[in-house]
DNA sequence: TCTTACGGCACAAACGTTTGCGCTTCTTTT
DNA sequence: AAAAGAAGCGCAAACGTTTGTGCCGTAAGA
């Protein structure tokens, strides 16, 4: 049996060289002739050599492994997003070490420790909404592994980040509504402290204004996300003073959950009530009352993206060329309006 | 700056010890004096000291690290797999390396060979539709790397899988539309290789076979599962000869495929055709017409089943104990009736 | 013919850890 | 009081690779 895979030291003793020269021969440097050259390699392909990536990981200080952190894979922006990651990886022989906060501040933080000693070269993250401190991130500089964050940007300064920006995409939304001939428009946002929940909120004031329409703070309303927070908020809105002919909803699922609590209150939906989100999931397609329209984030060029600047700052490091410059790099998000059926 | 990081040599030499005194106490090892222990553990966490670990996945040959191969992640089935993988190897202090094949048979090599070069523990993979060829796999035999195969199980022998027993559920799924009175009954499958597949096949003769109802081959279709096969399989299954009222799709997507199919042949969803699928997927609880009924296949559960059954054979690897014996993982798949709204 | 150059190879250090073994210096036992 | 054991620590090898440096011999230039 082969069960001892081969070594360098065991080509080059077969071969009576040095175990340096069989290395290099391996590498075609251009310093061993082409005699002991071809003798290497063809020892080397009959005895089936790989080499050893745990020990060149090692002698290089480099682990050519990114690490993934994003709260859960279930939701289709973030597989969507990991493909775009992991296509880019693959394409500069990296691969990628995946983890799954579930939008839990203590798993993150296991998470990062366990990355920081795998020594991945790089962290690819999109904070758990319910993360409030930040100093497991801190804590990498001082190992000098470059982190590029995307979707969900914690609030500290000097970062590198990938984003899509929410506030031309939600005027676009407005927008559109009030197209439509809306003037009463609604909001059930995320978590006041995500980035991407002021932008959306920006966003509507700033379409609101420019269409000289009033802004009613009760319009407006922060959520959680989860189905029944949601189901509170569509309730309030329903029925508050000024009734909404319009909502526009933090994401498709939001979206999903507050037609299916207006269905339970017997409004018609498209005729009481239109929906907005963003997202724009393959499932709406299958769905009774798939929303009018929908934000288009690209998760996957996200992704692609956040993996291409990672990896400009792993080889950039190791030039020590100090990094003053951070990257924020800022898609457009873009409306998406559905066919009528 | 604390640029470099802390190393047992530092710390031997600031105290004066020895590398092989200062690895010990941090490890708490008994032949160490209680005073040099804490004098070392003590400059440890002053230093920040941390293992380096790839010095030790390359002393020690072993990683901690489980590759996973599967189609995509923006399946449910997967999504939640990997979630069932990834909390058990979290508890047991491995971390998972991911690779999709998009069910792409080169891109499933190419993984398992970055994979082999990572020196993971061990696989666990789901095989793409496509493969066809399991060389890949087989050479991994050599290199001593056990294997884990989950829900898309090649026809190999001698090899670890857990799978869901497919044959049960669609036992279930006939009977329960037998029950509702219905008496042609047809069937939209996958790809004929696949194991499961055939379970499907078997289970649906066999229910028929034990109600006395006939089987007619021409009910019962085999697809690629793409949307267009699915719907020209609904197209002739809503115009053979012997009208079926009821369908069981190869899974919830399947099913939703062949429901817009029918809808837009005018047919009325639970009325002229029924369905039932596999999967039980949360989007069936938006959908307009979702299925009767769903055989759930305890996706997380497999994956974690999976995981388990992998670390006993890393473990068990160890004492070099041939395995003389391959782990057969079934769980039972079971109907789960959808609530009529 | 003497110097210079270079092609072709070997030596050895280094990366950070773990661990078997051996060496002291005490303490205990008989 | 001598022998035996134990407690506490150091030495050094090993894991497999990369790479800077040095050496030898032959070929080219003057």
């Amino acid at each position: 049996m082969d069960k001892k895979l081969a070594t360098l030291k065991e080509i080059a003793k077969r071969l009576n060289v040095s175990i340096s020269t069989v290395s290099r021969a391996l590498h075609d440097h251009r310093s061993i002739g082409i005699r002991t050259k071809t003798r290497v390699q063809q020892l080397a392909k009959e005895l089936n050599y790989e080499p050893n990536q745990t020990a060149i990981f090692f002698q290089q200080r480099k682990t050519f492994t990114v690490g993934v952190i994003l709260p859960r894979l279930s939701e289709a922006f973030f597989s969507s997003a990991i493909s775009g990651i992991e296509d880019c990886a693959n394409k500069h022989n990296y691969t990628v070490l995946m983890g799954q906060s579930h939008d839990n501040e203590e798993r993150e933080k296991k998470i990062v420790e366990t990355m920081k000693n795998h020594r991945v070269d790089g962290l690819l993250v999109s904070i758990s909404k319910n993360t409030s401190s930040y100093e497991h991130f801190e804590a990498l500089r001082k190992y000098n592994i470059p982190i590029v964050f995307f979707d969900c940007i914690p609030r500290m300064s000097n970062i590198h980040y990938v984003a899509c920006n929410m506030q031309s995409g939600t005027i676009q939304a407005i927008n559109f509504l009030i197209d439509k001939g809306h003037r009463v428009i609604g909001m059930i946002n995320g978590p006041e402290k995500l980035l991407a929940c002021q932008e959306r909120q920006d966003g509507y004031m700033k379409a609101m204004a420019r269409n000289r329409l009033k802004f009613d703070p009760f319009l407006l309303i922060s959520t959680d996300l989860s189905t029944e927070m949601v189901y509170e908020a569509t309730r309030q809105l329903l029925n508050s003073k000024r009734k909404p002919t319009a909502i526009v909803a933090f994401n498709d699922y939001v979206a999903l959950d507050a037609v299916q609590y207006a269905r339970k209150e017997k409004r018609k939906i498209n005729k009481d009530i239109c929906f907005v989100s963003y997202a724009n999931l393959p499932i709406t397609n299958y769905t009774a009352f798939p929303p009018l329209a929908s934000v288009e984030q690209f998760p996957y060029q996200q992704g692609q993206k956040a993996m291409e600047t990672l990896l400009e700052l792993i080889d950039s490091k190791k030039d020590d060329s100090e990094v003053a410059t951070y990257f924020k790099i800022i898609l457009d998000s873009q409306l998406i309006i559905h066919e009528n059926k």
